[in-house]
Formats: C-alpha cells, sequence, structure tokens
DNA sequence: CAACTGCCATATGCTATACGTATGGGTGAT
DNA sequence: ATCACCCATACGTATAGCATATGGCAGTTG
C-alpha cells in the first residue's frame, strides 16, 4: 500500500465517483478504477459497493475513511515541516554560553529578536565554560555555542568573532585605589589577582596575563574561582583583585568597585562556534543574526569611547 | 514522496547504515542509496550526513525522525484494522429493536455475549418500531434490525427467522378470569382489545387478530396503544385486555395479570433483517449468533412446553 | 420502444521508475 | 602499503502505473 493509494480512496470518497474523481485527481478513470481496486485486493476489504450511479463507501470503507485522512495530514505536515526546517522557519536549537555571557546585554536581546523573528523554533540554553561547549559541540550535545575563544580543537568547528568587550579591575571595599575611576595594571600588581582556572578558559585566562606582561608586571596569583563572574564575591571578601569583562560591572555586589582599566588593557572576546560541517539553516541564520547584532554593538562601543576621549 | 521512504528512511537511522539497512530491508545497497538520495531531493533537505563509518542523522533528519515514525505506525494500524474489519474482529454496528425486544432475556443475553466475543467491536442499540427500522436500514441508519417480520419491503432485505414466543393475556385487576392460568381467547372476545397501531408493527397485530378469527370470534378493538409494551397500563387501567408476546410478563405492572392462551394462540414472531448487498463480516457475524442463540432458546421452549403438556 | 447518456470494468501499449549487478572513490585499520 | 568497509555512480532489466480504446450495464429521454 502507498499514500498514492490512500489519496486516490479519499478523493474517490469525497466525489461518490470515480470518474469525477480521476479528473479532480488530473488522471482518467480506468487507471484509478484500477488502483481502488488494487488497494481493495491489497486491503482484503471491499472499500466501495459499485452503484449505476457512481460508487458508494461501504461500512468498512467508512470506518477506514477518517484513518486515511489523518495520513495524509501527517504527510502533508511532514512535508511542510521538512520545508520549514529547510528553509529555519522551525526546529529546535541547543544553545551553549560561556561564563557570565548572558550579563551582556546584547547576547541575550538578540536571541530574544531572534526568538520573535522565527516563532515556531524551540531553544533551549546552557551555560558552561568554553572547553565543555566545544566538546558538546562535537558530539552533538550543542548545536551552537558563544565561546570565549581559542577554541581548543579549531580544526572541526567554525569560529566566528563577534566582539571584543572591554574588561574592568575589580577592586574591594576600601581598597587605597578605589576613588581612581581608571587604573593601570601595574598600580595592582602586587595584589593577588583572583582569576578563573585556566582549563575553564584558556583565552580569556592568557589575554589577562598578557596585559599584565604588557604593562611589563607580572601578577601574584591568588585564589582560582570556578567561573568567571566567581571571582567578584572573592574580590568582595578581600582575598585581592580581579579583572573581569565589564558586563560584570552589572554585579552591584555589596563591597566591591569596577574600574576602567588604561592600555594595555585586555580585551573578553567573544565568538560564535558551530561544527565546521553543520549546515542547519536555521544554526546559520542565528549565527548571522548574532554577528550582525555583535557587530552594530562594537560600532556603538567604539562611539562611546570616541565620546569619552573627547 | 512515498511511505515506503519513509520506511527507508527510518531503516537507516535506526541501523545507521545503509548497507546494514539494505540488508535489513532485504534489497541492495545502491537502491536504498538512491532512494534516500531521492527523498532528500524530494523534501529539499539533508537527512544523513555520510561519513567513512556509515551515516549520522542531521539535525533536520533528526527533527523528522518521530514523525516518520508516526506515520509508519499509523499505516501498520490502517493495515490491521482493515483486517480486522474483514475479518469482523473490529468495527461499530447499529443495531436496531423492534418494540419490547429488549424485554425478551435470550436477545440482550446473546448481545452482551457478542460483545464479549469482540471486544473491539463497538454496539449502539435503537429501539423503534418495525416499519421504521425497515426503513433505517434502507438508508443506512442501521446495520442490523430486529424486527417482528413480515418487513414491509422484503425485496431488498435479507430476513432471518429467529424466534416464535408464545404470547399471554393481560388481564386488569379484579377480572372474573383472574383465578384461571389458561384463558382461551374466545372468552374474552367480547371485551375490548387493547392492540397497538397496525402501521407499527403490522405482522404481531395481524397474528393476533388471525388467532381470534381462528378461535371463531372477532374482537372489539378498544384503545390503540403506541408500542407493544404500551399495552400493558392501558389495561391496568381497566381499559380492556390486550394480547403481548410472553417476555412481558415480566413487567410485574400493578394490577396486571398474564394467563396463557390455550389454542389457537398468536405467537409473537421475531427475525433479524440486514440489507440484502450486506456483506460486512461483523454484521453476518452478529446475524449468526443471534439466530443459533435464538433457535437453541426456540429448542428449550419446546422441551419446557414438553413438560408442562405431561 | 429504441436510442442515448453516464459510469465502471477490461484490454493493450508505453513510459517511468525501482531494483540488481558491476564498479569507482575515499577513509580508517592492520 | 595493503586491505577492508562503506557510500556513490553507471547501466541494464523488470515491474507497475498511466493513457487510449472499448465493452457492458442501468437509468433516462425522445
Amino acid at each position: 500500500m502507498d499514500i498514492r493509494h490512500l489519496r486516490y480512496f479519499v478523493t474517490v470518497a469525497e466525489h461518490g465517483s470515480i470518474t469525477r474523481a480521476a479528473e479532480a485527481l488530473g488522471m482518467e478513470q480506468p487507471p484509478l478504477s484500477q488502483q481502488i481496486r488494487q488497494l481493495e485486493r491489497n486491503l482484503g476489504v471491499v472499500l466501495f459497493e459499485r452503484q449505476t450511479r457512481g460508487v458508494r463507501l461501504t461500512d468498512i470503507g467508512q470506518a477506514l475513511l477518517p484513518r486515511a485522512r489523518t495520513i495524509l495530514d501527517l504527510q502533508g505536515q511532514f512535508l511542510s515541516t521538512a520545508q520549514e526546517l529547510a528553509r529555519g522557519e522551525a526546529g529546535h536549537i541547543r544553545m551553549g554560553l560561556a561564563g557570565a555571557v548572558p550579563l551582556l546585554p546584547v547576547i541575550p536581546l538578540t536571541i530574544r529578536r531572534f526568538r520573535e523573528m522565527v516563532p515556531n523554533v524551540t531553544l533551549s540554553l546552557e551555560e558552561s565554560n568554553t572547553p565543555a561547549l566545544c566538546a558538546a559541540l562535537h558530539d552533538h550535545t550543542v548545536d551552537l555555542a558563544i565561546i570565549r575563544p581559542p577554541a581548543p580543537d579549531p580544526a572541526r568547528l567554525s569560529v566566528f568573532h563577534l566582539l571584543d568587550e572591554p574588561t574592568v579591575i575589580a577592586l574591594p571595599r576600601g581598597h587605597r585605589l578605589t576613588t581612581r575611576p581608571v587604573i593601570s595594571l601595574d598600580m595592582v600588581a602586587d595584589e593577588p589577582l583572583i582569576i578563573f582556572a585556566r582549563e575553564l578558559g584558556p583565552g580569556f585566562h592568557d589575554a589577562i596575563l598578557s596585559a599584565y606582561q604588557s604593562a611589563g608586571v607580572t601578577p601574584v596569583i591568588g585564589q582560582q574561582a570556578p567561573q568567571i563572574a566567581g571571582t567578584v564575591p572573592l574580590v568582595a571578601a578581600g582575598l585581592g583583585v580581579s579583572v573581569v569583562p565589564r558586563s560584570l560591572s552589572q554585579i552591584h555586589a555589596g563591597g566591591v568597585t569596577f574600574h576602567a582599566i588604561s592600555a594595555p588593557a585586555p580585551r573578553a572576546t567573544l565568538a560564535v562556534a558551530i561544527r565546521a560541517g553543520q549546515n542547519m539553516p536555521l544554526v546559520t541564520r542565528l549565527v548571522h543574526v548574532l554577528r550582525s547584532a555583535c557587530k552594530a554593538w562594537e560600532k556603538q562601543l567604539v562611539a562611546e569611547s570616541f565620546f569619552e576621549t573627547e
């Protein structure tokens, strides 16, 4: 049995006549007559009672008709769903976010706008660290991840730059420098640097250390935090200072103040990573939306800093 | 797109390999490869990611797989339902019952046994009069009817005898004959006979009148009742006497007593009628069950009467 | 009453297509 | 480096669905 047979069955039932159904189907009467008969043979039931004026559903045909309609409906849904998936208008995206990324407003805002663009898309978010996210990409646990580059295994991934976020220094309450809006790294070189474990984000970790190096100093490594946002409470507890993405200044943790860093200042780079072979239109589309939104964000950032320097 | 394509799709997805799926499907690898590729072309999506070691579902394929399974399941159900309908193991029967038929225990009992035989069958019952039931058979409102023959239009119906039920006389309380267990019709010939309208059941109506005639008397026609069971309350109200099927003596209406009729006594005949062209196996099966149950019932009836005469 | 009209069934030829066989290409394992 | 595995391509064949032509049956019309 074939879907075509079901379509023929339903059409003949709707028209009450093989001839009428045939012209509705754009075919001739004899082959339709054959197909109906063949369907009846295959099913082992008589679907139509042949009369002089057209055909009439038997009781068995009557019982099977709604089921045939259901299958046809589902087949139509199957086709249209495939089209939507192909055009990136439906589906499901599992998205991974590196530490503290949701705190940068442009990211959640863009995700929100994307969801409004494609309402039939469901999206699940997961926050983790960059190496874990890249591993998740490889084993298909997530479809797309916003990471802090570089990725551990860039060969099998496609990584696109999103933005370079300025960083700030977090100082505990009562620190001698809290009155100064801009601080250089060498001014805090002798104080313990609270930093997250390198395994959880080597890119940003190294960016901070190399900025210290460019400033001609070597930081004293203090307590290690399990994640980027985790450094702030440790600073508040007086265990040292920390360098964090500027978006973390949103966290108005009691007892911590944030201060701009004079050059050479590290930058917190964000990138979006997908599997190299990934050609799911939906994912491609989200990558595109993220890149353009972040490009606009960086442009605005430059304008702000230009305004500040003036 | 075709159901076959869906089956191929699901099988390949389950085996993760076109070669393995091909042998599971009892075919060679190249045509299966072709069919998968053709399905992808028709849908406009890539279902599998070809790898060196077998194939792997793409995200789109993953999204479509459960839908394909659903369609295949429904197709299987469609086929098995057709088989069940063909074998009379599933379906729906609309059954019509002539007046007072449910009061004869053998009928509801047999229906109950039939339902236990075929649990997947739903059955709807409707009580009406014989001419209306035959009309309902013609316009497919019911599939089968237990009537009191003859049918008005026996040409397009198949009618099978079920049983001949004895009749009894219903007398009002205080009647002069209530002490006698057996009464002959001529003993009540001069009292108004409560009988239902002839249009609602000519067979039984005429059987009663011809029994009077055989007894050599002519009844005085009294009030007409709208149905067979409706005569009993009228007898209770003292409007006359009535002749009813023996099963109506189940109704212990206050103020009415039932008495056997000595020969010549009318019989209340029941028959089952279906449309002449009716070949729904389920209906055929129910007719068969009814006939054999009623044959047994009649045999038992003869045995009882034999015992009584002894 | 005869011719006609609709409608379904059967017969036949053609074309499309699904399958099998043979073979090539690329990748990981021995 | 050879081998093994698996997918893709090429080609021939057989099946099957479709169109055309025609027959048969019943109800209708002149």
